[in-house]
Order: structure tokens, then C-alpha cells, then sequence
DNA sequence: ATTTTTGTTAACAAAATTGTTAAACAATTA
DNA sequence: TAATTGTTTAACAATTTTGTTAACAAAAAT
């Protein structure tokens, strides 16, 4: 692999999976296995290969978002798949939206944004149409969005604090993961 | 107030609310209005700081569902309760748990652990008697867990960044916030 | 009142982290 | 094969961050 990706590749491993949000440029360096000094050459700083790791992450987020939103099959269906590409990027990159909400709170952030997505806006319509069809509870679209990510993202995003207060071992925690799906499908749906 | 308190309070001021992870001992200080050095004096260096903030938040976060839970009031006023006071302390401190989650991840933590609190224990039965009334929907009880932590937390925490790709105000965000006790209820009852 | 203890500060030293340069090296092209 | 371009490295410089010290001030104790 090229190093210019290797290093991103690494960097994504040690924000999104590791959750070590401190890692200095040396740190990344040696994971990849790479002299420290090529993060300056192909990203002329610590800074922009953070802005870079960053962008990405918004973007692959958003991407991701709009595969599943724009598959035509049904409202559960959709769900249903929809839990199931989420869950697994869960698990590979927990860390993922931790890492973006600290870098947004430490940078004092442009939140210059594009428009809301049109994937986002069709998507919206179609939960409103599932809440006057009674497949869903009614209430503001949004907040059948914020269920749906709050219940698969943050058990994992809060698996290690969770299983020390718990006392819970990886096994079974990895298990109660898994069970989550139906148990979501179950509660979101009437 | 004395400083060796201020300089705790701040911290938890920069990391809970801010959710400025990487600040350092200068900008601490400088926040709290204090000299450097004081926090050396008082806490001796910056990672012990940073432990002792830790553990008194693990503490709260604790004592706090000890109170609500040991509460004697029926099954369902509980967990009103419960949703608001750990909303309340949400808004206060949106990013608690994300500093918790990455100092965990970043230390190797030695994961010795008191046993599972006694009041977890109780409520677990509470939860599962309950689940038997069918006042709640049947499932491993860490899972009722789960759902509750998650639908109060996620949407505060990850307000930065849903605030951006779904481009909402501030004023807005709020208000969905606020929507989010009745609806919850709604989510988690029978 | 004066000694002792505690708290506070600035100046300094040490360590850690990042950024730059020049030279070595490899790959590609003329 | 010489020349050019792109890649990699070590050495160095600059910067940032942390930790220490010693002097000083304030408070408490004798």
C-alpha cells in the first residue's frame, strides 16, 4: 500500500478504533510502521492530516448514509439493512463520531455547511409517510432518527466504561451487542 | 473558592461542557484564572489531575443512579425521575462520558473493578419484574439499560455534529431535546 | 511579635512534540 | 546512462508543554 494512505489508514485505526484521540505524530508514525518526518511530506502537518482524517470521516458518514436511504426497498427493509451496514461500521470504528465531535469542539469550527443532503430530506419524507401509515410512532421525523442512531451507536461507543461498571466480559457484551438488532427493530417499530 | 477546587471545577468545565479533551495545563489554568503552577502544587502533575477528575466523575455518575434508584416510588415514576435528573445533568455536562471513554482508552486502564454496585443489582430486578408485568417490553435487562442510557445521551452528545449534517439551529436542537423525556417514555413503555 | 506553615508566583530547566532541511536513495523518463 | 522526479531518512531547529525551584506573601500557631 502506498504510504500516503498507509498513514491515514493507521491514523483512522488509532482515532475510530482505538479511541486514542492523544496519539502524536510519532505514535502514528511508528503503528505504520513509517519514518515520522513522511507525515510532513504528504500532509505538511499533524493539523491537516487530522483536517483530512476528519473530512473523510464526514464524508464516508455521510456516503454510507445515503447507499442504504436510497436502496428501493421497503420502509423496514430498509431498516433492517440499514441496521445491519451501521452496526458493522459500529464495531470496526466505534470511535468514529467520538473523534469528530472532539475535533468540532476543538477547533472552534466554520460550521459553514452545504445544504441538508436531499438523501436526508427524501429519507425524512418517507418516515413521515410510515408515521401516518402507523408503522411508526408519530412524532417529529428527526427524533425517530436520533432512536434509531442513539440505540445502535452508543452502547457500543460506551462499551469500556459500561463493562467496568457492569462488570461485564467482552464476551458477553459482545453478545449482548448482537442482540441488539431485533431488540431495536422491536422497539421502534409499532 | 479555594483554587485547588476551582482548578478541579474548571477542568470538568473544559472536558464535561466544553468537550475540549486536549486542553492543557495552561489553558486550565488560564480558564480558572489561576497560576500554572498552582496545579502542580495542589495536584502534582497533569496526569494526576486529569485522575483525579476522572475518578470523581466515575463517583458521581455512580452516586447518582443510586439515588434516583433507591428512591422509593413506583416503577415507571422512577424512571421519570430518572430522565430528569440525567437529562439535567447531560445538558450540564455533555461530554462526561465521552472524557471518561477516552482517558479509559487511552491509559491501559487496569480494569479493576468493585463488584457491580448493589443498587444496579436492585434495579436489575426491579426491571425484570417489571418486564414480567409487561409494563416494558421483554429482554436481557442490561438491555432496558442500554435503550434508556442511550435515547437520553447520544442525541446531546452528538449535538455538534447532527447540528451540522442535518443543518439545525441551536434554538431548534433545544427544543427536540426537551421533546425527548415524553418520548422516551413512550419508547421504553408498553 | 515572631516563628512556622501554607499558599502563590515568576523564572528556569527539562521533556516532549512538531516542523524543516539537506542529503541519500529509488524510480522514471529522456 | 544521465537527468529528472519523487520518496525516504536522519539530523537538527523551533515550539510547546510540563515540571521544578527558590523567593516571596499570607495565614496560622506558638
Amino acid at each position: 500500500m502506498n504510504k500516503e494512505q498507509l498513514i491515514k489508514e493507521t491514523a483512522k485505526e488509532l482515532f475510530f478504533n482505538k479511541g486514542y484521540l492523544h496519539a502524536t505524530t510519532q505514535e502514528i508514525a511508528d503503528e505504520a510502521g513509517v519514518n515520522r518526518s513522511l507525515i510532513n511530506y504528504y500532509f505538511r502537518s499533524r493539523d491537516l492530516l487530522f483536517q483530512t482524517v476528519y473530512r473523510e470521516a464526514v464524508e464516508d458518514l455521510k456516503s454510507q448514509l445515503d447507499k442504504v436511504i436510497y436502496s428501493l426497498v421497503p420502509f423496514r427493509n430498509k431498516i433492517e439493512l440499514f441496521i445491519d451496514v451501521y452496526m458493522k461500521e459500529l464495531l470496526k470504528y466505534p470511535y468514529r463520531e467520538s473523534f469528530l465531535i472532539t475535533e468540532i469542539c476543538s477547533k472552534n469550527f466554520a460550521l459553514k455547511e452545504k445544504k441538508k443532503s436531499t438523501a436526508l430530506i427524501h429519507f425524512m419524507d418517507e418516515v413521515t409517510l410510515e408515521m401516518e401509515k402507523g408503522t411508526i410512532r408519530k412524532s417529529e421525523p428527526i427524533q425517530f432518527l436520533f432512536n434509531l442512531f442513539s440505540l445502535m451507536a452508543f452502547p457500543v461507543i460506551m462499551a469500556p466504561l459500561y463493562r467496568k461498571l457492569l462488570d461485564l466480559s467482552k464476551e458477553k457484551y459482545n453478545t449482548l451487542i448482537a442482540e441488539r438488532k431485533q431488540l431495536i427493530l422491536a422497539t421502534i417499530f409499532n
